[in-house]
DNA sequence: CATGAATGAGACTTCATTCAT
DNA sequence: AATGAATGAAGTCTCATTCAT
């Protein structure tokens, strides 16, 4: 029933939370409660909510890069994988508790103050925003084109995630996906 | 005692708090403070700071939708009316308050609870998609491909928004922007 | 629909909630609010939530005052006109509305400061006490034996009142009837 | 700052006050002033200021169901202690700050949500009706007679307490002690 | 007579964090 | 490493009343 250490059953509590309801939603008191752990064990291993925020958003990001590049390193055309990943993405907004993009919705509570917190968004955007450029890259072998088009890409991607939760839809996300095909293709 | 109309205060206070910090960052305390009221008067106004929040969206709205309106009948082409609304955007981006698109960011911190919230936004949404569409009819004369990259274009700008506050930078509507004149003409 | 005068709709009102739900647990608004009165038409015609309290408490003793005069003048046996006066009691009780006697209730929240408040409450209580002395010495044309079994009778249907809203159930008054009548025939 | 034990300090501290005051009429805010707390410290050990009232009222009962088995384990003849529980009753009401029973007086600003209140008050009332059974048991033996005769004798002590808090005088438990021996008696 | 905006004081509750053990 | 009590500051909201019109 409860895992080994504290640290984890915080992480993994504080990450189904956060993700289902957003980080300023949800209180250290609810987090320590369903993770079974005492107030000033939750302050042994995370010297804030802030860096408990920060664990969590480094660790979405490591598991999403490890997707990322499994697509980037399979044997199939680059516009295959596009339509792949997009596809993955509308996966992803299926989920019962999907609720908008975790860092844009951290990011929109977050002020400079937050420097850790903004600089796991700003990682974590700009990942996924080389992997769209290295996309077009495979697709055209023309580095320059391929960075004007993959930050095009990243934007539809980045308004789909928004949008969709926004509108409770997922037409965005198709939208986008007809898009990106486009300017891939010229 | 500062002169009657607290009602307008409060909103105006309320407004240019919540846009510069976000809604969830800013209490009841420091709107009525700043705008010298006190704390009855505000819910004599607004019954909860949700109906304070509707009313700032409903009031942001309203602006907005004038100035698209103003585009739309503008004599031009749809392209340079198309370029213009980016343009605006930018601008929009480069107020030292700018952080993110107020609707999508207050949708980040509601829930289901929140209706009359949610409706504010995916109407205002709804609303800016309509204007991508009809932007795109004006150029072609055809609608269902009007409808289809105005969902497009509506997709571009959501992200330019969302990525230009995450990345503190303006690449991400640039980029939108050429997109958008891209998927335009076809 | 609304009745001609203000002062008439916001005594109404407030009897109703006032003994729905009790004096403390209504406020000044939701009394306006029901009666369709502004707030300052409401201390035009009482200076305090307090004096219309004391209004609501003379006028409900004023009918109950009626109520048990009309017992008195009855052309049956005294011990009839008990059994009568517990039957009503038991109607009053089996109200939906019923939350046990109005004036105890109103001065287990009143202080000393409250002092035109505990006139009423303990004006209506006298009032009722010298009504069971009159029904005892209908019944014994003993008066210093009757004011005696008076009392006794008055405190058996406070607390046959107290208890069957405590309770929620009738079994205290029913008791109560039966003491009081054994008591009555010594 | 005062030594450990807050939640005592603060039970204290409560049932002074409601004691004196009532539940309705005395804030979380006086308590923990006077408690000597601060205020989050109050929530960690009561999670309402109602399940302070249950803390309360469970500890009223507590203490006064002690003196009651006393009572009824002592060796004397049952009418005896039927005068020791009046007399005491009317040693409690001669404290300077009787302001009627405690849990009728919390019952009257209490509604259908407060169901744990409403929970105490039943099970306490409910408890000094079975006291009175049983006294009167030992009186006769007879259990129907006595379950009859007690239930009577609780209404009288019910209104006892009510009466002599609203007319300020004691002579409602005098009549309501000599009531309860003659109907002890048949 | 009637109105509705304005008010100070206070209601109950939760926040992230620290401290003594 | 782990605990649970304690905390100051802040949260949203409601009270009965008054004032200017």
């Amino acid at each position: 029933m409860r895992k080994a250490n504290a640290r984890e059953r915080i992480l993994e509590t504080a990450s189904r939370l956060f993700f289902k309801r957003g980080y300023s939603e949800v209180g250290i008191n609810e987090i320590i409660e369903k993770a079974e752990t005492a107030k000033a064990s939750f302050y042994q291993h995370y010297p804030s909510k802030e860096a408990l925020c920060e664990a969590w958003l480094s660790h979405v990001h490591d598991k999403s890069e490890i997707s990322r590049s499994e697509i980037l390193d399979m044997d199939k055309p680059a516009s295959e994988k596009l339509e792949l990943y997009f596809d993955q993405l509308e996966t992803f907004m299926k989920q019962s508790e999907f609720r908008g993009c975790p860092y844009s919705n951290t990011g929109a509570v977050s002020d400079e103050s937050c420097s850790g917190i903004l600089e796991q968004i700003q990682g974590h955007k700009e990942s996924i925003r080389q992997f769209f450029r290295e996309i077009c890259f495979q697709h055209t072998g023309d580095r320059e084109k391929a960075d004007q088009t993959g930050d095009r890409l990243f934007v539809l991607y980045s308004g789909a995630t928004t949008e969709c939760q926004n509108m409770k839809d997922l037409w965005p996300v198709h939208s986008a996906r007809a898009a990106a095909l486009e300017l891939l293709n010229h």
